[in-house]
DNA sequence: ATGCATGAGTA
DNA sequence: ACTCATGCATA
């Protein structure tokens, strides 16, 4: 069984407490755990009051039941008509549009920067009352002195990057910042210019050089994270700082979360793709601006009622784990059989199945696909059997329907590492930090993977909480 | 740094 | 109902 913590206010985060004071409550205050007193997971949400939500009819939302419905709420302004595309492969890791040959250079460029930058999501927070006065706090960058990132404050952001009539196309267009505002505020110790950015492009010696515009290959984000990273924490950012000073630059707010993932290249390489621009724009404007800028925060925020987060303990998880390998894409009433065995609800084991995948994705490029593209055994929902023999090394994993790429073909071992058919969850999580010899040199795959070095954790207990 | 969660978009 | 991008909350 699962152990929630309950307690909703021990719960608030540092970084969140101040805002909660003094805005609108965030998460906690009304901790009233819905009624249903069975489960055990239990959910606080936050007072109503100072949020807006909106009801929407989950006309897909219809899991096993609405318990839930009736809390989602709908960020007021949440509008995407936009239409973008992607088309093509949803997870280029894994799958790649037909069209382009290899990651390398392929033609996706120019579609991975642009779709929608604007992002569907709208971010959170809590909105605070525009007048937080507080000064320091309200640089996105602080020197490495004080800081905590705060997050969350300052003047709502209009919806404006959401749906910007006039200059909507900022978004997409990373390449420029917004002139009004520059979201750069030099730490208290300047920077060089020194830093600037290049790219390291090369590979493949191809016509163009990469770097900004056009695709990068995986060897570029490798190496782009890389250096990003290393800049940051020269310039004194933590992740945190850089993911509000895109939303200052672009409009588009990033968590700590993401910046982290882009620096472990835990993405997908075409969120890697659509990221980096950005990124890179901020290392320009931090070598710039050293000196000074004010810096216009904007962060909308809304409060988002997220359902409490459920701890599943290790043995469960690891009764899970088992399931993964035999079967990835359990069918519903899979679900609700092991949901019922784990004593789990149902929503939460198909959350789970649902994250296995995305985060199998980013490691293990399951199935490996002939030299010619084609993908091996799994459409989607098939590949049930057994593990597919894993292979470390982030990246494609094709299962979507288009995969596709080329790379990594079979032949190269890429850095495989005899893993063979371990069990994956073990796997799994050895090779989140694992020490993968970089870029092998052969298939090209995307070998990162092996950037983070900490192996701090892997299993964390589950809470006495019920 | 990462587990669990949300939600838009898609099939 | 899934994928994918993203993030809160937490280890």
């Amino acid at each position: 069984m699962i152990l929630q913590n309950s307690d909703v206010i021990r719960d608030i985060p540092e970084n969140n407490m101040a805002m909660a004071a003094s805005s609108s409550g965030l998460y906690l205050s009304s901790s009233s755990p819905s009624g249903h007193s069975g489960s055990p997971v239990e959910f606080n949400y936050p007072s109503s009051q100072a949020m807006s939500y909106i009801h929407r009819d989950f006309g897909e939302m219809k899991y096993g039941e609405m318990k839930y419905g009736e809390m989602k709420y709908m960020p007021t302004q949440h509008q995407n008509g936009h239409g973008h595309l992607n088309h093509y492969a949803h997870n280029p890791w894994s799958s790649i549009p037909s069209d382009m040959g290899h990651w390398g250079n392929g033609g996706m460029t120019s579609h991975l920067q642009n779709l929608h930058a604007e992002m569907r999501d709208v971010k959170p927070g809590l909105q605070g009352p525009n007048d937080l006065t507080n000064p320091g706090s309200t640089l996105h960058h602080r020197p490495p002195q004080h800081m905590h990132s705060p997050q969350g404050w300052h003047s709502p952001v209009t919806p404006s990057h959401l749906n910007l009539n006039g200059n909507g196309h900022q978004l997409q267009h990373p390449g420029y910042g917004i002139p009004g505002m520059n979201g750069m505020l030099s730490p208290a110790h300047q920077i060089h210019p020194s830093l600037r950015d290049h790219d390291p492009s090369d590979l493949d010696g191809g016509p163009h050089t990469p770097s900004d515009e056009d695709a990068p290959s995986s060897d570029d984000l490798e190496v782009f994270a890389k250096q990003f990273k290393q800049r940051r924490i020269k310039l004194g950012f933590t992740q945190a700082d850089v993911g509000l000073a895109l939303g200052t630059l672009y409009g588009n707010v990033f968590s700590q979360t993401t910046i982290c993932r882009f620096e472990a290249l835990q993405l997908s390489f075409k969120n890697m793709c659509k990221l980096k621009p950005l990124l890179q724009k901020w290392l320009e404007e931090a070598d710039n601006s050293t000196g000074s800028t004010t810096s216009i925060d904007k962060i909308a925020a809304q409060g988002r009622k997220r359902k409490k987060r459920t701890s599943i303990e290790v043995t469960v998880k690891g009764a899970l784990e088992s399931h993964f390998m035999k079967q990835p894409k359990p069918q519903a009433q899979e679900i609700s059989q092991l949901a019922d065995s784990l004593q789990l609800e149902k929503e939460v084991v198909r959350v789970w199945f649902c994250n296995r995948r995305q985060k199998e994705k980013r490691m293990t490029p399951a199935n490996q696909q002939g030299p010619n593209g084609e993908m091996l055994g799994l459409s989607d929902s098939e590949q049930n059997d057994q593990s597919p023999p894993p292979r470390h090394e982030m990246n494609r994993n094709s299962l979507n329907s288009d995969s596709c790429s080329p790379i990594h073909n079979g032949g190269s071992g890429d850095g495989v590492l005899g893993i063979g058919s371990m069990g994956m969850s073990s796997l799994a999580a050895l090779s989140s930090h694992s020490a993968l010899p970089p870029s092998s040199g052969g298939g090209h795959i995307v070998s990162m993977s092996h950037l983070h070095s900490s192996l701090s954790h892997h299993h964390y207990q589950p809470q006495p909480g019920h």
